[in-house]
DNA sequence: TTAGGGTTAG
């Protein structure tokens, strides 16, 4: 049963036999032997070793599990002193570094290293390479070299195991170069790298950006008959992403597909990643599709992504609905898909559904966190509720989450929105307390925040203070004062401070350049801003839609349509899509020159392109009818309405109003069923369909 | 390899 098998000074080796240890009797008697033991003398130590010859090692790592778990590390002690037979003890001690390095412990993993070596006792390769994994996993490279290093020094031998995991851990920390020399090393010493090596190393160039040294590798792989899979490829198609360059990325998917290679759920979902976050949620839908006529099953990861895609786009009807097809399927929803959904919701000023989301979210049984009360507090401030953001701060305090920098910067956006900044103050001071030292976003929204309150020359102070703190004013922080001057009409204060800002050498953005060229059109200084038009595009940065938008507006204002007109055909040709803002300006411009037939004309383009109007659309079209045509249009809303259960409790009488409430509201459902919303003076009719109208009005 | 904070337009 239970043998004594040694004994020196306090310390007490049993073996248990193999049969016993599986019954459960002895399990327990093993547990309290060890508490027991535990409680009288600390250097009491219980082995149990099955000295069966079949399975021996299965058993005895199920002893040293239990051992670990009952913080009886001396064990380790008394095997490197070497009470127990030579080979017996290295073979338990790499069981020891198996069981820490699998508990992610690994200072006792570099323990027992590191005692094993003082004692000559080699440790397999297999464990040294646990613990090369263990310090990539924390980053720790140095003392991964040097666990590499004590290896050679002792003549472990490494495997391709051990190479790999160093490559991967240069890789990791950026150190390509050093990954590179590491490989040639292993073509020295005859050890040939595989396809997991080839792998990391495309892994570590994509990451650096370096795409052409990666597809070499890809050929490379080829040309020596190494497998290239989805995990060859996946790695540069999402560098690819990462940089924009999705149609690489798509190329790529394609030269997969002709190799032969399968690719997986991760390189759809990156694809799909890549498509929403530049707003082409149809693509990425198409995508997903794809996913499930090659039978491959789509992640919660996949489903995230979509969603995040349609919020992106205001689009949170599908984003329910896909809400709605995981949970039908075997697929639950995690905390990050209701936080989607809630700062898409949050982003069209919908805070109400986003809190019957947080409500709904804790009754399916997942916990909001950190994220999900930061996108409200913000959802909050964005709607001017702050006494909405602070109760929801609170309530995060509350529930025991610790908010985190970006959970505090937030709240103090909003307390600068509405104007206190000494609240401000003193939510930052508590952010240092709890080690948040001011990083250049806080400093950002403090600049902006005392700009926009119009204390320009406190803001200007700030942001030439900021570098006392170790922080250099960034494009943002220029960007912000900029911007509050030319918004407080000082347009020379901002030129100066946009040359300070080219004379630090830090980049204008696009961003920084709209806002010069709205200010400066706006207000009839047209040349200056055609000027910084050029110039931005001789710098190569490249306007948007935005800047496109503002040169539009300030040629509308001062009644050179005509000029508006050839950018707006300029951007469209540019594939820089007009939105609503261009229409609405346009349209507006067009209203006030009594062009009924153009108005209808943008109206209907901006229709057909699944633009959804806003209130201040419908507005600029109604503003310049006539009484009597205004009647006529709501008269005709009436009819509709009237016929329409939904939306028959709006009174006749408060059609007008009703037309306001409904502004906005989801995406327009262009179905071409054309009924006439009404009669502009010279008899132009606009068409739509009755729902829009619906919304219309 | 999915979510949150800072600068822009009607």
């Amino acid at each position: 049963m239970l043998r004594e098998c040694g004994l020196a000074h306090k310390t007490i080796i049993f073996v248990l036999d193999e049969f016993d240890l599986f019954t459960q009797g002895k399990q327990r008697l093993l547990y309290s032997l060890l508490d027991a033991m535990q409680c009288v003398t600390s250097q009491a130590v219980v082995i149990g070793v099955s000295c069966r010859l079949n399975g021996w090692l299965k058993s005895a790592y199920w002893v040293v599990e239990r051992v670990i778990s009952c913080n009886v590390h001396r064990v380790v002690d008394v095997l490197v002193d070497g009470y127990l037979n030579l080979q017996v003890s290295v073979e338990i001690l790499n069981l020891f570094l198996r069981v820490y390095a699998k508990n992610a412990n690994v200072e006792q993993c570099l323990l027992v290293f590191e005692k094993m070596l003082r004692n000559q006792l080699l440790p397999d390769v297999k464990n040294c390479n646990r613990i090369l994994r263990s310090l990539r996993d924390r980053n720790m490279v140095a003392k991964a070299r040097e666990v590499y290093r004590m290896m050679g020094e002792v003549g472990i031998k490494p495997s391709i195991v051990t190479y790999n995991t160093m490559l991967d851990s240069f890789c990791r920390e950026g150190e390509v170069q050093q990954a590179l020399d590491l490989l040639s090393e292993m073509q020295r010493k005859e050890r040939y790298p595989n396809d997991v090596t080839y792998n990391i190393l495309i892994n570590g160039l994509s990451k650096k950006g370096e795409f052409n040294l990666a597809r070499g590798l890809i050929g490379e792989m080829l040309n020596k008959g190494l497998e290239v899979s989805a995990y060859t490829y996946n790695p540069l198609i999402y560098g690819y992403c990462e940089k924009g360059m999705v149609v690489e990325a798509l190329g790529l998917g394609v030269e997969m597909e002709i190799r032969g290679v399968s690719p997986i759920v991760s390189t759809y979902n990156t694809f799909i990643y890549a498509l929403c976050q530049q707003g082409r949620a149809s693509e990425a839908r198409q995508w997903f599709s794809v996913m499930l006529k090659k039978n491959l099953v789509p992640d919660i990861r996949s489903y995230n992504t979509l969603i995040y895609g349609y919020c992106r786009l205001g689009n949170t009807n599908d984003a329910f609905s896909l809400l709605h097809d995981l949970r039908t399927g075997d697929i639950f929803p995690t905390v990050v898909t209701y936080n989607t959904i809630m700062d898409g919701l949050c982003g069209k000023g919908e805070l109400e559904d986003a809190m019957q989301l947080k409500d709904e979210m804790t009754r399916c049984g997942i916990s909001p966190d950190v994220f999900t009360y930061t996108i409200l507090v913000h959802g909050s401030c964005k709607a001017g509720n702050l006494l909405l953001a602070k109760e929801l701060f609170d309530e995060m305090l509350h529930k025991g989450l610790e908010p985190d920098s970006v959970a505090y910067t937030t709240r103090i956006a909003g307390e600068l929105r509405l104007g206190d900044i000494l609240k401000a103050c003193k939510l930052q001071e508590e952010m240092s307390v709890k080690g948040f030292p001011p990083d250049i976003i806080i400093y950002n929204v403090f600049v902006d925040g005392i700009a926009k309150l119009g204390n320009l020359e406190e803001a200007t102070e700030l942001l030439h203070k900021m570098v006392g703190d170790g922080l250099m004013p960034d494009h943002v922080t220029y960007t912000s004062v900029i911007h509050a001057y030319l918004e407080f009409g000082n347009l020379k204060k901002a030129r100066e401070l946009f040359d300070e800002m080219i004379s630090k050498e830090i980049s204008p953005t696009v961003v920084t350049y709209t806002v010069l060229i709205h200010a400066h059109a706006g207000k009839g200084r047209l040349e200056l801003a055609h000027m910084y038009f050029s110039e931005m595009q001789q710098k190569s940065i490249l306007p948007n839609v935005i800047t496109y938008n503002a040169l539009i507006n300030g040629l509308c204002t001062y009644r050179r349509i005509n000029e508006a007109y050839s950018y707006f055909a300029e951007m469209k040709a540019r594939g820089i899509g007009p939105n609503k803002y261009t229409y609405t300006i346009l349209i507006n411009e067009n209203c006030d020159l009594g062009n009924w037939q153009e108005v209808s004309r943008l109206f209907k383009e901006m229709l057909d392109k699944r633009i959804q109007p806003d209130s201040l659309t419908y507005s600029a079209m109604l503003k310049n009818l006539g009484k009597d045509c205004k009647s006529h249009a709501i008269e005709y809303l009436d009819f509709i309405i009237l016929g329409d259960e939904e939306t028959s409790v709006i009174a006749a009488g408060e059609a007008d109003r009703a037309v306001m409430v409904h502004f906005g509201f989801g995406p327009t459902s262009y179905l071409g069923k054309h009924k006439s919303l009404c009669a502009f003076p010279d008899n132009t009719k606009l068409y739509c369909s009755k729902h829009d109208f619906i919304r219309a009005v």
